[in-house]
DNA sequence: CTCCATCGGTACGCTACCGCACCGAAAAGA
DNA sequence: TCTTTTCGGTGCGGTAGCGTACCGATGGAG
């Protein structure tokens, strides 16, 4: 087998997009974490040590109510950070994050993330940039829980998935999707099922691979399209392709 | 008829949390504002070009979709403030502000409020605490859309609404709830109906009065208390009580 | 005082989704 | 190899909320 590239820190688009002198004052204090699916890098109401920004990892926000079930409010990929709380002002949230895409990540303890954003920089700025852009795609989940068909919801976390990734094929059961989602497996399984008859996805046991994008599109609401574009605006932010993902002794992110 | 006072910018409560210091370079620049029931402070995609702090107003952020359904995806009264892009990043958002309940507010000049952002100071601590207590608002909707009857989001509503205002009446029709909640008029109708039997609230054409409080906190899901208790924790924020409401010649704000 | 728009209450069929239960195939473990 | 677990597909009754249509009461405008 031929060596793997190690992930690099400007995988990450928010770490990419800092200048030079910014990098190499903060790159020092990245630590490389290999995140395994569903981990937990937060729990609900528990302090937060890290701020993290993955590579080529998805990691989602969800909320877990009283009786145990769960909604994703938002995902979180290579396009932004997870921790906005620590340079908010809190210091816990009520919600979760759960790694739905095995993969990698850089983390900043939160004592450096304070105290590079009392320079009031460039860093600042990003991750206010990126708080917004997070803002809006809250703001749609909850639109399209109030509006939207499942069908239509598995079309849009099918794309806010892929865009996170650099390939077609989702590691995800119909279970985990309907965990996300707040819906019914059973639910999931019907929609899946229309998406498979219309040849625009194949399921096997936990491995989605999306065949028709162009149609996985005119299939979502039109929530996709409109985080997708806040985001562009915001972010500047165009989902990466053909980024290899890689094995290698690196630890494991806990709690 | 006995002068009715004036509204102050302290009725607002992040106005209010200010240091003197900060509030005397800052106060000659507010402008007072009337906010007409269901005017729009900002328009969807529109650029923005004063930040709102309310003192006995309550203006709700609202999504209208293509069709023109819309939701509703948080309430802001004088807890917070209207405007957070301007100082997050962005010019414009995806969603709308309208006046929910009429009443004023003062409002800053966009430059003004760069300017002050760019001292790093409290200001800029305050709003970025009241936006993380925003951003929990909008999860918890995006939960409560999911999993929640109307009859438990109605409560959760009046409850929000209830906790920007300084007395028990709130002026709002079944129809203008359910544009809100995004849901049918005569679910909401069922469920204002639901909670006159149990002599939570009595309804008279657009004007409800809440009769007991508490039952309507017991008959409301966890969301209501989520967000209310991570609110207490960010901003020390307790609901207000006994505020006068004044009418006056103040000019009206338009988009 | 009369008219008319607004507001809220009611009825009915429909559908999306839920809860539950069951089942075979595929993968993982022993 | 055999067993166990995981995963996804199916069926069925129940129901919350939707779309539509209608209608009486209220209160403001003239």
């Amino acid at each position: 087998m031929s060596p793997k590239p190690q992930p690099e820190p400007q995988q990450n688009h928010l770490l990419a997009a800092l200048t030079p002198d910014v990098q190499t004052r903060l790159f020092p204090y990245l630590e490389l974490v290999a995140l395994p699916l569903r981990g937990l890098l937060y729990e609900s109401r528990r302090p937060m040590r890290h701020v993290y920004f993955p590579t080529d990892s998805i990691v989602s926000l969800q909320y877990v109510m009283e009786n145990g079930a769960s909604t994703a409010i938002s995902v979180v990929g290579n396009e932004g950070l997870l921790g906005i709380t620590l340079f908010m002002g809190g210091e816990s949230t009520p919600s979760r994050s759960m790694v739905q895409s095995a993969g990698y990540a850089y983390r900043l303890p939160r004592l450096r993330v304070k105290e590079e954003f009392n320079r009031h920089g460039q860093l600042l700025m990003l991750m206010l940039r990126y708080t917004q852009a997070l803002i809006t795609q809250i703001s749609q989940t909850a639109v399209c829980n109030r509006h939207h068909s499942i069908n239509q919801q598995l079309c849009r976390w099918l794309l806010l998935s892929m865009d996170r990734l650099s390939h077609n094929n989702l590691t995800m059961t119909q279970e985990f999707i309907a965990n996300m989602l707040g819906v019914r497996r059973e639910g999931v399984t019907q929609a899946a099922l229309k998406l498979q008859q219309l040849g625009v996805i194949s399921y096997k046991r936990g491995m989605i691979k999306v065949l028709d994008r162009p149609q996985l599109e005119s299939l979502s609401c039109e929530c996709y399209s409109v985080v997708r574009k806040e985001t562009d605006v915001l972010l500047h932010y165009v989902p990466q392709r053909n980024v290899i993902v890689n094995p290698a002794t690196i630890p494991t992110a806990t709690i």
